[in-house]
DNA sequence: AAATTAAATTAGATATATCTAAAAAAAATG
DNA sequence: CATTTTTTTTAGATATATCTAATTTAATTT
């Protein structure tokens, strides 16, 4: 029992969504995910209901269903491999490779996923860090929290970012954060949790809560 | 002025329909290359002609327009670009690509493309010998015969097929016959067509003139 | 608890893409 | 050249996916 590409789409913002810490998801919030209205979203949570991808009952709210979420886990495994195909073979930014993943994740083809898989060397996490499922859909999500969480003096390393988008993955380059970086918590102020870090031992820099909020790191 | 997966699949079987040397391309050909009935076609030909991809007439026929050509050339490009991909980076056999490929021409990203061209070090031609459009919709396409029209003592080297079926490819790898493949005409049999050839100067190969004609070569 | 506001769903429309069955046009046949 | 056959198109139906506007249900406020 095969997904369209929009219910593919759909089951993976209802997966985020889900994972996202958030007790309930609403129609409202997975139209704003998937940039639809309301009105769609209630047609097609009809639809996956009869696929038996989610339980819903209407008003009330919707769960994912096990079949559903190992569905939208191997969405986002090929979304996140093709992303690292993307960059580490064919020099993309990591700030380009979203909308082309977004498109390469629907095709189907069990065979290219493995071999593409084989290709990149088994990787473990994609350009922005974030795990990739294995082909069971197992992730293996190491401990990581936003730096604005992290005290004075502390040293860890960033390990993802928690937004993806084009303007905030540039703003990094542009400062010379990226993943693999080491850091160490130089002063926060508490007046508006802004942070200054030290990066590779040699680099300062200042940032607002909000950046270091999107920023996941690793303590060591 | 973008077009639809489908209407891409159309344009492209039209266009190697136009181009397969037929005066006049029906709607019953159409439906017979892509796999669909003659009124899904007609409905399709409307609107290609409103897309002004084709000139099309009702009952008389149609014929691909400039912009149609170029939009299918790059259709073809991208098929066969990915098709070099699955063959020399993800070790595919050459019958097991053409599904795949078949959705990865839809991918939309000039870019990758781009990227993908310089990645495969800008390959002339595809792993069944068809030549590859470079971005300007440009062929160079080498004068090839079909096998079965080689004379006796004639030499050559196999450099595509004609049919693509995975069936055929498998054949051909049973027997040995490849692409580069160096040939000499041992004998043909004017009763049925069929040919003897030499491979490589050491294998003898007896074959149907059905097969001999779907295997293309250039006489040396 | 009634009234108001917000969220979610349904109704009805549009666009794409396909099908079967019927009708129309063109081609082939005697 | 009239008749039959084939090809092509149209009509009408179904499925997916989306929208706006109207309605219904739930949540919030007074
Ligand atoms: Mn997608
Ligand atoms: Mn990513
Ligand atoms: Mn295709
Ligand atoms: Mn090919």
């Amino acid at each position: 029992m095969d997904l369209t590409i929009a219910e593919e789409n759909y089951l993976k913002a209802i997966y985020h969504l889900s994972e996202g810490g958030k007790k309930s998801v609403s129609t409202n919030d997975i139209a704003g995910e998937i940039q639809t209205k309301p009105a769609s979203v209630s047609d097609m949570l009809r639809r996956l209901s009869e696929k038996q991808v989610i339980e819903y009952r209407k008003y009330y709210g919707l769960q994912i269903t096990e079949s559903g979420k190992q569905l939208a886990l191997q969405t986002i495994r090929k979304h996140r491999l093709w992303e690292v195909f993307l960059v580490d073979k064919l020099q993309f930014a990591w700030d380009e490779v979203h909308e082309v993943a977004e498109q390469l994740e629907h095709i189907q083809s069990p065979l290219l996923i493995q071999r593409l898989d084989a290709f990149l060397n088994y990787p473990k996490f994609d350009p922005h860090g974030d795990p990739i499922p294995d082909e069971y859909g197992d992730v293996r999500s190491r401990p990581r929290i936003p730096l604005n969480e992290m005290n004075i003096d502390q040293v860890g390393q960033i390990v993802a970012v928690k937004d993806s988008s084009a303007a905030f993955l540039r703003y990094l380059d542009k400062v010379g954060a990226y993943i693999g970086a080491r850091i160490k918590v130089l002063d926060k102020v508490e007046f508006d949790g802004s942070v200054e870090i030290l990066v590779d031992q040699k680099k300062t820099l200042f940032m607002s809560k909000d950046v270091a909020s999107n920023i996941l790191v690793v303590q060591s």
